[in-house]
DNA sequence: CAAGTAACTTTCATTTTACAAGTAACAAAT
DNA sequence: ATTTGTTACTTGTAAAATGAAAGTTACTTG
């Protein structure tokens, strides 16, 4: 028999168990952060591009949640130009291999809750957002 | 263009928007949620066996998960015996169609945060579990 | 020079979470 | 028959996270 708890006492990135479920949710397991992700992956890359997304996220919790991702590496912060100075915001390979994960929960979503945006509308805007860059 | 506001207007889910993550995220974006439906699908079903697990849920929480995943429609609970009474909780086709985002989540994990146990061996788990039933 | 924009930080009330202990109903052991 | 154990919770409370609003800094535009 396998022993979870065993495996458990070696302790796997610092988290609560081994489980990869449980370590991707100490770090993701929010109402915010997958957002987030969301957003980066439709292509936006600014503070203010993420605040005007509709849910409405406060702003304090979008400035904690953008430090924990890009400590875990998950996002690169960059200034793109000076005078004034502006930031963007873009996915390392950690942060796109989430891609599946955000498709999944779509998926998921459009089959059963009423009402959600279909994948193909919300692909279509990702389509949109990166051409006019 | 799409206007994602436009929509939110209409309100879907009586979400934060109508967007499928977020809708996703109101109900299972926390750190235990999702554990839950990991132990579900582990084939685990009773109280006992969810707080057993190598996390240490709170047992408030799991009471409160419990409730609102099967005012959701993600579980149901049963009474499989009376004197002594002991309930069973077990996955609704709705919860079990959140096998993909687990599996995204466990693919994630597994490639990017080392010493994470691998899928084949909680396969392996699940396969255990149903069988001593 | 007043108003606006981007990217935050700070404050504080409210909510959620974590930890511990307690309860009820029954079963098994001494 | 009484103590001990098990299952399935509930209650209380301190600590942590969240949400809403206002404030800050740096710079641009009218």
């Amino acid at each position: 028999m396998i022993d979870i708890k065993k495996a458990a006492e070696k302790g796997a990135a610092g988290g609560r168990s081994p489980c990869p479920v449980a370590c991707s949710l100490d770090l993701l397991g929010d109402k915010w952060t997958l957002l987030v992700v969301r957003d980066l992956l439709l292509g936006k890359t600014t503070y203010t591009e993420f605040q005007k997304s509709p849910e409405g996220i406060p702003t304090n919790i979008l400035a904690e949640r953008l430090k924990r991702l890009q400590a875990a590496g998950i996002l690169e912060k960059s200034q793109y130009q000076e005078r004034p100075v502006r930031y963007a915001y873009h996915l390392t390979a950690k942060g796109r291999d989430l891609q599946p994960v955000l498709l999944a929960m779509i998926d998921w979503g459009n089959k059963h809750i009423p009402g959600t945006v279909p994948r193909e509308q919300i692909e279509a805007m990702a389509q949109q957002l990166s051409e006019n860059t």
